[in-house]
This record gives structure tokens, C-alpha cells and sequence, in this order.
DNA sequence: GGAATATTAAACTAAATGGTTAAGTATGTT
DNA sequence: AACATACTTAACCATTTAGTTTAATATTCC
């Protein structure tokens, strides 16, 4: 019997997987959380990491992608700026959900529903 | 020259990883969507997709392993339940990033800083 | 013009992803 | 006992991922 495609060529560019997926490495929400502190180019970006210049380049590309960051080309620097607006959008999907974990969260006794928190940023 | 392992082959059992992995899909968002409403058993969960059983199955073992639903097996019926605790560690994660883009948006003059949103739940 | 610098592009690779079908494993039902 | 139901497991497959190294492309500096 003829095998049969497996998987629809033209697949998922479903805006929100492209932003899960961004932030699912851990490199890549350690760029975010660097941007987060300032707008850097591409080496600063990459010192920290024990990895390949053009692995870095690749990464920032899939956040670029992901619209979570943009790029201004100055000569030959690419400066990196972080971009507020996707992380909203994570926001935004998050939120239908929140009143369920607050919920949970009272319903358990534990009273943080009045959220208290909010740190400093911490690359991870 | 011995070409060099390129990828270290015990890689990252990040929480976060694994996390926003599981929701860098859209049928996952759909299941984590679905059982927001209520719990539900895996097959009552699968109808509405175009895929097979196994295929859900696999998306609601990698839900489970990030911890985003959790399992009571019932006789031969497996009820899925929706785990709020790691939707807020998201939230814990975006946190710091939020006044950023909140300061973004009302530098653009657009005052939509005290999120008025917060709408119905709805598959997407 | 030529060398150094900043960065991407190309070609490769091992492993992971997301799907498939077919086979297993319990548990109910008759 | 036999059959149906509700699943998971296994084996397979194409595509994508995340890294590598080497090469190319601009730009700046001397």
C-alpha cells in the first residue's frame, strides 16, 4: 500500500506556535531577558554563550521571526531592540486562564491571588 | 579531524523548555482550551480532531509531562484534568517583561496599560 | 588597496517532532 | 468465553531543530 504523506507540507506558521516555540530555548529567553535591559548587538549578545557566533545568529533570527525582537542594521552592527508587543500577545492568551489558577490557588488556602510578586529581571 | 559530537546528548530537561514547548502547538492550546472548560477523557477530547487517537494521545502525554494537565485512570478511562500551577509560572516568567511593554504601549500613546481586556475562553 | 571586524549564508549532522498504522493491554458487556 | 471499548506502545517516516564548520558579504580602519 502506498505510504501517504505523513504531514501537510505546508504547515503550522500559526503566529502564536512561532512565539511558544521562540520562547521554548533557553539561550533564546536569556537573549530576551538581555534585551530586556537594554537594545545590543549581535557579539555582545553572544559573549555569554558557550556556543558558535552563527548559532547565536540563528537564534536571534527565530525570536526576529517570532516578532519578539527587530533588528537595525548600523554599517556592519545589527543592533537587536526587544519588542513588548508578542509578549502581550502572551498575555493575552494566558489570560482566559488566569481566573482558573487564581481559583486553584484560593480554593487551596493559599492566598497569592492578589499577586505580590513582581522581581527583578533574572536571565534563566 | 574527528568530527566532534554536536549536540550534548542528555539536553535540556528545562521546566520552561518543556513548558512552553508543550504550548508551541496549536491542537495542545486547543486541548489545554477544551479542558479549561471541564475534565475530560481522552477520547471525548480527540473527536474534534482531523488525527488519529495516538496522535492526541502523544499531545496529551507531552501536556502531561510539562504539567500543564494531570491524569485519573478510572477503570479503562483516563479523565484529564487542567493543572493551573504551570500556566502561572508563565505568568511568573513574563512578569519582569511586563512593565517593559506596558511602558512600550503608553510611550505610544496608546493607554492600554490597565488591560481592560479579559475576554471568554475560546479553542484557538 | 588590503586587513580586520561584524555578521549572515551554506552545507552538514544527530536528535527531536508530529504524524501515521498496527499491535498490545486492560476493562467492561453480553 | 468472546467481543467491544478505551486506551497506550511500538515501529516507522518526513521534516524541523539546534548545533557545527567553512565560506561569503559588507563595512571600517590603516
Amino acid at each position: 500500500m502506498p505510504r501517504q504523506a505523513t504531514v501537510p507540507p505546508g504547515a503550522s506558521p500559526d503566529p502564536l506556535d512561532r512565539l511558544f516555540h521562540a520562547l521554548a530555548d533557553r539561550t533564546r529567553r536569556k537573549l530576551l531577558a538581555q534585551l530586556a535591559l537594554r537594545p545590543a548587538k549581535v557579539t555582545d549578545l553572544a559573549r555569554p554563550f558557550r556556543m558558535s557566533l552563527p548559532a547565536v545568529s540563528k537564534h536571534l533570527r527565530i525570536l526576529e521571526e517570532a516578532g519578539l525582537i527587530s533588528r537595525t542594521v548600523d554599517g556592519r552592527v545589527h543592533r537587536m531592540t526587544l519588542t513588548g508587543e508578542p509578549l502581550r500577545q502572551v498575555e493575552i492568551w494566558l489570560d482566559p486562564f488566569r481566573s482558573y489558577w487564581e481559583e486553584t490557588l484560593t480554593s487551596l488556602g493559599t492566598d497569592l491571588a492578589k499577586h505580590p510578586r513582581r522581581g527583578r529581571l533574572k536571565a534563566r
